[in-house]
Parts: structure tokens; sequence; C-alpha cells
DNA sequence: TGCTACCGAATGAACGTTCAGTTACTAAAT
DNA sequence: ATTTAGTAACTGAACGTTCATTCGGTAGCA
């Protein structure tokens, strides 16, 4: 077949089945899962939740729009699945410091490394906030998915400030808000924009700002 | 006509044409457009941009589908005019405070004013928070469109304060971005978690952290 | 032989938009 | 005062397209 012989040429970041003899299967995702979730990740970057349809992602990603449906049972599924896919791959980024820093030092760190990860994947930034202001996200929520911990990371974290008496003692949802709140917020802007980047003195000025906001005084 | 009939016993919010002469064409948003954005808004909140189709729009404001693309030219034009009509409404809300006030009072007015107008305005907040994270905004900056002074209007109340010497001087995004940013977060946050709502002692403690953080020490 | 991964044309439903027409009202003409 | 012509508001069935999903089938492997 023509298209066939086409489309493997075209292929980059997939590799043909015959390189890879699947040693561990499921441990790792399968490199066409994986393909999808990049594909759909670059087209609703680009084009929205609406805008993506199920041929382009298997276009994008060099299989046939059956296949998608050999992973996932429907295109909501492949969203939901999807997100959970971004959040752990952003959680297992930002939640990395030096055990040995002061608390200060490791609360900047998490933040910027937050900041730095998103800009560095504008794609899975849209991609996670177009997530949480749809219905998808309230979907999520109803199934009661247990195998989450990036939220009970967060808590443990701030706690540990909070014990140690060297942040405020307030809602862990207000302190959520505080951190999270202002990274997004400055990311959107400058992603809209494109002239202007964020300048480091723009983040140490805001981590700065946030610190001083929950910080006992 | 049957349908008709029907239809207009059902009407509630829109009044029939014959009460209400037009005087003054233009000047107030037609009632079948308002009825049309209400409608938009509903149905986006509820089923997000996809999931809203025309047919749905015109059903819930009681008009024909045509009817709407005697108004708005197409389904984009909608929503993008939809935007406008939200960020009007909302900022008209927020910037109305005591002149006598002091300005750090006026700085916290603000922002409560900005939490209780989206919690209050649930759907207005969710179209808002959609728009800006979906291609959509983009659409918009390209088609330049000076009728907007609402930064304008944030950024004279940061200047005012920086030459006063009252909080710290800082880029004008930072500001927004730690103004806004925690705001939209904590909705969101409560929004999802139904059980609990935001309380006044999180609004509170929100607002003073921002405060500390931005205030000159 | 059976199973899993994969293919892509076919299907049918849903959607945005159009359009031929109706209604409601205004203003000029009679 | 009544008719007439014109216009803007409005209608909803119909159209053509697009899309998610299905399904009959192939390829390679155990």
């Amino acid at each position: 077949m023509l298209t066939k012989e086409i489309k493997d040429e075209e292929i980059d970041f997939v590799e043909t089945k015959k390189k890879a003899s699947p040693p561990t299967p499921e441990i790792a995702t399968s490199q066409k899962k994986e393909a999808i979730f990049l594909s759909t990740l670059k087209l609703i970057h680009e084009y929205g939740f609406h805008g993506t349809p199920m041929s382009q992602i298997a276009l994008q990603a060099n299989v046939a729009t059956g296949t998608i449906y050999h992973y996932f049972t429907s295109k909501d599924e492949l969203i939901l699945e999807l997100f959970k896919y971004c959040r752990e791959k952003t959680n297992e980024h930002i939640f990395q410091f030096d055990e040995e820093a002061s608390y200060k030092e490791r609360f900047a760190s998490v933040w910027k490394r937050l900041v730095h990860y998103y800009v560095e994947n504008k794609e899975i930034f849209r991609f996670i906030e177009q997530f949480y202001s749809s219905p998808y996200y309230e979907l999520m929520q109803q199934r009661k998915d247990p195998s989450y911990y990036g939220v009970d990371r967060m808590r443990l974290f701030f706690k540990e400030g909070i014990d140690a008496g060297i942040i405020r003692d307030v809602n862990f949802f207000t302190l959520v808000s505080i951190f999270i709140g202002p990274a997004t917020s400055i990311i959107k802007h400058y992603k809209f924009n494109q002239f202007c980047k964020i300048t480091d003195q723009d983040r140490d000025d805001l981590i700065e700002i946030i610190w001083n906001g929950i910080k006992n005084q």
C-alpha cells in the first residue's frame, strides 16, 4: 500500500513495532498510546477541545482512527486519561528539591519549577487549564479515582511549614490558591503577549511577594 | 400555529414586542440578544463550548435558530461578543468603591467585590475562564479592539498605589497576577468541592496575605 | 488456533449555517 | 383615514458537512 509506505517514512518519534519488543507491558505507556497523547495535546493547544477531531489526532499520531479506540473507549475517555497523564508528569517534575535546603528555599524551588515547567510545556499548561474550566473536570470527580496523591503531597508540604511555625496557619485551599493562582495567572498573561517573556526578575518578585504574604510575620 | 402559542406562554424574561416600544435602539442591548447571551452562558456553564449547539441556544432563549444569525454572523462571533459583554459587566461591578476610603481599603474592596461577583455569577466566571484558556482569546486579540478600558483602569489603580509609595513598584503583570490569580484559583477550588463554600475567614485571610505581600514593608 | 494490535472505509447522527418565507411595524402616498 | 410599499425582525425546515464511533478484516505472534 502506498499510503502505508509514505507513513512509515514520516514516522519520527514513534518507533516501529519490530524494534522494541515489549518486555514489560503496561509498565511503560505503550508508544502508540503516548503518540496519541502527544498528538492530542498538540492539537488541543492549537484548536481547543472543539476543533480537534479524532481523525486529526490519528493523523498527527501516525495511527489509524480505529487504533485510538483500541486504547480508549471514547474521546471523553481519552481526554480524561490525558489529564491524569499530564498531572502526573507535572507533579513528578516539580517535587524535586534538595532535602537539605531550608523550607523557604524549597518553597521557592517548587514554585519556580512549576512556572518553568508550564512555560516550557505550554501544551500541557494549556490543556490542564482548559480541562479545569470545562465540564470534564466535574465528570472526572464523579468517577472517584483514588490514584492521585499530588494534592496530598502539597498538603503535606504546607503542613510541614505550618507545624514548624514558618508559614501562616490558614486553610489548605487558601494556601493552594496563593501558591498556584499567581503562577498560572502570570503564565497566561505572558503567553498572550507573545512579544515579551517572563523575566527572572518577574519570577523573583512574585515568589517574594507570595512568601512575604504567607510567612509568619 | 400550535407551536407558536405554546411558546408565547413559556416566555418569562423576554417581553413581547408590543409592550416596550424601542425608544433608543442600540443603546440598550436588544432583549432577544440579551436572551441569547444568557442562554449561551447557561449552556456553556453546564456543557462547555463543545456541547452547546446553536439549536439548544435558540431553544433556551425562546428564539428560532435563524434569529441568532440575525444578531451574530457566526457562532464564533456570538462567543466573542459574549465575552465582551461579560467583561464589561464584571468591570462595571467591581470598580465601585468609596472614593474617600484609604488605598488599602479600596484595594481590599475591589478584590472582594471581584470574588463576590464571580461566586454569585458562576456562569460568567466559568465562561470567562474557559474563554481565556481557549483559542478564542487569541482570535480576539488578532482583531484589535480598542474599546476596552478595563485593563487601563486596573493599571491606573495600581499606579496610584505605587506612586504613593504604598505598594511595591513591580511589573504591572506581576501585580495583576498576584491580585487576580488567587481569586480565580480559590473560586475554582470551592466550585468543585460543592460541599463547602468560601467563608468570610477565607476571603479575609487571602486578601490579607496578598496585601502583606505587595505592601511596601 | 487464538489472540492482540492495528487498520481505514463506512455509517449515521449531530451540527452550523442558509434561505425562502412570514410577521410587525413605519412612513410615505392616496 | 386608509392604503401601500418598504424594511427589519424573526421563523424553522432543509442542506451539506463534519465528526465520533463501528466493524470487517489483516498482520504478527504464542
